[in-house]
DNA sequence: CAATTACTGATAATGATTATCAATACCATT
DNA sequence: AATGGTATTGATAATCATTATCAGTAATTG
């Protein structure tokens, strides 16, 4: 429940882009905020049906893209994996370490590498829009366990 | 022609990994490292039925594929479009600034990044494997078009 | 309530990449 | 040079996430 400033903001949009309120809508996003972050379709799919009765999957897909067209989600895409989804509202840009062993991702930001970022593009004449910094390999628990294992 | 390091390397590969030589692969490579970079599968069959007669499209797949396996080549991978492919063989690791208006890749590299990055991961107990920086936006010379354009 | 039109869910389509497989080419050995 | 084992090729089918289609349904407005 609540995420009232969210779905105040939801609302305006669909009152601008003369969208309607829809009760599969209501679900979804009820159901996004409420779980994990990265999440995929399928995942929120699998949730829903045990909830809310079936929702079709492309609703869902339908769903996020409104999201992340208002502003309130972030599309990730990986390589050739599925795209996951994360709240950003309440959230602050940020980068990502993430653990090719359990798949964990790691939120985390340096302002100096965001500062010195703005000085790369400015060197070139680049004008950015948005970035992406994606670092992978090995999380502290999996390094750990690897130990042990072998 | 030329490239003879290169293929030093991919010699010794195909031998190790009992592979074998074939007219195809070398024809792939050689079109490969005398192309633009960060060029796609399809553009390099296109520009290969030119010269050689036909390869099977699979072949490139496969041939490219080999080529990152011993170093030779990274795959980039944007969201939702296709792969693109580098030589990675006497270039040094770099980050991408993307226009999204023509599709130029600016490679560009700050070594305070790639440090404070060390730094970042370290604080987490991460062990980074590989790492991935890409800027999107648009380049100096669709800024200058778009200002004469509108 | 009625008219308009956006939405839903089932399903087909798409498109890049990978898998399959019979025919062929490579290569070490004789 | 011929042979045999096996990696490779190219055509094509399969895969799989995502998007498009469309008939039926539901939200909105007056
Ligand atoms: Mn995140
Ligand atoms: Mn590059
Ligand atoms: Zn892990
Ligand atoms: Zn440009």
């Amino acid at each position: 429940m609540e995420h009232s400033e969210v779905k105040a903001i939801y609302n305006k949009y669909i009152r601008e882009k003369n969208l309607r309120d829809t009760k599969q809508r209501e679900f979804i996003i009820e159901e996004f905020l409420s779980s994990k972050k990265h999440i995929t379709v399928e995942e929120l799919h699998g949730q829903l049906e045990k909830r809310t009765g079936n929702i079709g999957i492309a609703t869902i897909y339908r769903t996020l893209k409104v999201m992340c067209e208002c502003g309130l989600a972030n599309e990730i895409k990986l390589g050739r994996e599925k795209a996951r989804y994360e709240q950003s509202f309440g959230y602050e840009h940020h980068d990502h370490l993430i653990c090719e062993k359990c798949g964990k991702f790691i939120e985390a930001k340096d302002e100096r590498i965001e500062k010195l970022q703005k000085e790369l593009v400015k060197k070139y004449g680049f004008s950015p829009r948005a970035h992406k910094l994606e670092i992978y390999g090995l999380c502290s628990a999996c390094k750990q366990k690897r130990r042990k294992d072998g």
